[in-house]
DNA sequence: GACTCATTAGGACAGTTGTCCTATTTCTGA
DNA sequence: TCAGAAATAGGACAACTGTCCTAATGAGTC
């Protein structure tokens, strides 16, 4: 097998052990066991657990960056755009539910971590935060669209927080439906 | 020193040490070094890592039971009570920016550890929620009440979320205000 | 087939973890 | 004052952590 797959079996692997049960929580081992191969073998593709986690957030930004994308595609305006960013609740409610916001999680444990990754985890929120900005701004929303991007991804992590800890799917429908009308009554339709 | 003054130490490093650090990052040593007692002595006061947690988590529902009870006290209606909830994202907003939501963080973080005591941490959501169902319901909320006290809720962790990662004061500012006046229009005064 | 270089396996290493035991000290009550 | 209990100190213990080294294996080229 060629170094770049096993890279990248262990940065997938990885990504999804950081999400199930947190980065301090995952070890070499427990990535090892998974990708199947040997612990010292490591050291090899990633000389320290960090740059492994530097590779799953690089990882967490080109999926979501390309998430971003393909709303674009295939929703014809921007409040179709942003409904399908508040819908990710629902579209992956048991992850969420199971396990919290992907970004929101790491964000929040790097940052208690003092870790010097931490800045690069938030690059996440900025990524859907920026693109957002855009939708609103293309919605007409004008100068306020920055702090309605920033208001829309606050809810939808509260909303995501609340779900982790109380599993009620009624909730989140909720949630997700004050947010479509939130936002269908600050945008100016254009289709 | 009685042993329930060395406990009463033990619980209150420990409960701010989990709060900045984490709980999986605090270690017996961490806390033994702080309450200056040998970490051999732990096991005099608790027999497992667990049983602090839990402690720290009982002595958290304490502490927010009498900040409960004291709101009712100082405010005169329910929507100054409501109001006192949510100020307090402005009241502990220098620990918030740096730490994240004490309640919030440690649900989520015991939630990805799969931890037996995830369900006592999110006891700590359900006082606020409790407390805050009542008050919409004496506000003249009447079924509603309990969704309305998610939803405050919920706007709380997300906007405690992003005060934690991008630290930004007048973000921190307007989603109270705009909670504020969002509990404004539900509620009837009554002064 | 022999040589080279990329990839892997296996284990060494020191440090830390939670847990637990046993002496020693400190305090208390008769 | 002194016995007994309460509280503490110090360290043992195996398991695990991230890091790192070295030897073996693999594939592809001359």
């Amino acid at each position: 097998m060629s170094a770049a797959d096993t890279r990248n079996m262990i940065v997938e692997v990885a990504d999804r052990l950081f999400y199930e049960n947190g980065y301090e929580h995952t070890s070499f081992a427990d990535i090892a066991a998974r990708v199947k191969i040997s612990r010292g073998n490591f050291y090899y593709h990633f000389k320290t657990k960090d740059e492994i986690l530097a590779a799953v957030i690089e990882r967490r930004l080109s999926d979501r960056g390309t998430m971003l994308l393909q709303w674009e595609l295939d929703a014809p305006d921007p409040l179709a755009r942003i409904t399908c960013f508040i819908k990710i609740l629902i579209t992956n409610q048991t992850k969420i539910m199971a396990y919290g916001c992907p970004v929101g999680t790491l964000s929040s444990e790097l940052a208690k971590l003092n870790h010097p990754l931490s800045g690069e985890a938030v690059k996440l929120f900025t990524l859907f935060r920026d693109w957002l900005t855009q939708q609103f701004e293309a919605g007409g929303c004008g100068p306020q669209s920055g702090e309605f991007a920033l208001h829309i991804l606050s809810r939808s992590q509260g909303a995501a927080m609340l779900a982790n800890a109380y599993r009620d799917p009624a909730f989140v429908q909720r949630e997700v439906d004050e947010m479509c009308e939130w936002c269908a009554k600050r945008l100016t339709r254009t289709s």
